[in-house]
DNA sequence: GTCTATAATCCGATAGAC
DNA sequence: GTCTATCGGATTATAGAC
């Protein structure tokens, strides 16, 4: 990639987390760079590749917060890291989870490009991978591990939506605890008896750690 | 409301349901009714207070799908009427359920009308009451109504969204299929012990009815 | 590689004639 | 109450000079 490439998708990165997609524009774009719009069309054929280029930036955030989990000794902390690296994902950079959910329509094309969709289905498989291990660990009921983690990521992904669409009138802070709450109902939903109990354990030490 | 300002918002009704919001604007509707733009502005204040109004008529079909599971005989059959018009409305009608989550900056307002808020107030307070007749009956277990009412409107809207953005690649009916089995296991985290098989049960009855 | 100029469309909203 | 004409703005994208 060209040093101009580079520079130019650094500024949309840069324009698209400011303004959304709503606000992004070519022109725009070359005002904050410093050049004018044409100029732009020398180094991206349009619009529509810059914005996937902005969508690889994103998934390339979206693993520095959630693949770390698989560093995690034990399944269900493979499993906790992974959905703590998911909601402060979220919570911290809005925009770039809002970005991974994009279809085709969105950029402007008819069909992502194929290795957006890889990157996608690589994401969607490392949390039904935390789920796998944790139903062969005991510790979710057994089942179609991605039926379950369906089920999960439904539960946050609509959670997430309510709070950024302001529905719930809460602050982030609120919010995480309200989330933390919400997930041990639907934990003690999907956990084996053995282990539906833990969540709430976990959670209050947690909230006695962070007291202490 | 005059004879014009009927047939203005019947037509923006129309419009909004076939291009969404991105697809409607001033000039598209004045062609669709057979006048010009300007014309409009003789009757609507301008495009906020249409699309205001056209919010107004989503929150009436709402209602004409959810508020009448109150006839039903028992919580728990309220419930589940109150659930299942809250999901056939979202996927029949899937333009007019997203506009029932739009903020004011949508429709280019600082604040949506008092009325519209009302009446989302009065949407959301119905579905805690009848999560709250649920816990009273024994059905649900205890605790606030608003918390596990939420858990259960976060999981639906998720996953309703998750499909409608084409992440889950399946069918309506393989979609609906779906949705009441991932409902099920959410079911057995906030349902009491005494009830919590007698989803499943449910959804056996109704399937073998619909087979036979 | 960048520029100016421009094409071709859109948009919301208004003034003023009829 | 509707019209024509227009203001003032946005957008993606291209042609052709430098």
């Amino acid at each position: 990639m060209s040093y101009q490439r580079k520079k130019i998708l650094a500024a949309a990165v840069e324009l698209y987390l400011q303004d959304g997609l709503d606000g992004f524009s070519m022109r725009k774009l070359a005002k904050q760079i410093g050049v004018t719009a044409p100029a732009l069309y020398r180094h991206y054929d349009g619009k529509e590749h810059l914005l996937a280029d902005v969508m690889r930036e994103a998934h390339r955030a979206f693993i520095s917060y959630v693949y770390q989990a698989i560093e995690a000794p034990t399944p269900l902390e493979r499993f906790v890291r992974a959905g703590q690296g998911f909601l402060d994902f979220a919570l911290e950079h809005p925009r770039w989870h809002v970005i991974l959910y994009f279809g085709p329509e969105d950029l402007g094309m008819v069909e992502l490009p194929a290795d957006i969709e890889a990157m996608s289905g690589a994401r969607h498989q490392f949390w039904i991978d935390r789920v796998r291990e944790c139903m062969d660990a005991g510790i979710l009921k057994e089942g179609d591990p991605t039926q379950t983690g369906l089920t999960m990521w439904a539960h946050a992904h609509g959670l997430l939506q309510l709070y950024r669409q302001g529905h719930l009138r809460i602050a982030e802070t609120e919010f995480r605890a309200l989330f933390e709450e919400s997930a041990g109902r639907l934990w003690s939903g999907v956990a084996t008896e053995a282990f539906a109990a833990q969540f709430a354990d976990r959670q209050s030490d947690a909230s006695a750690s962070v007291e202490a």
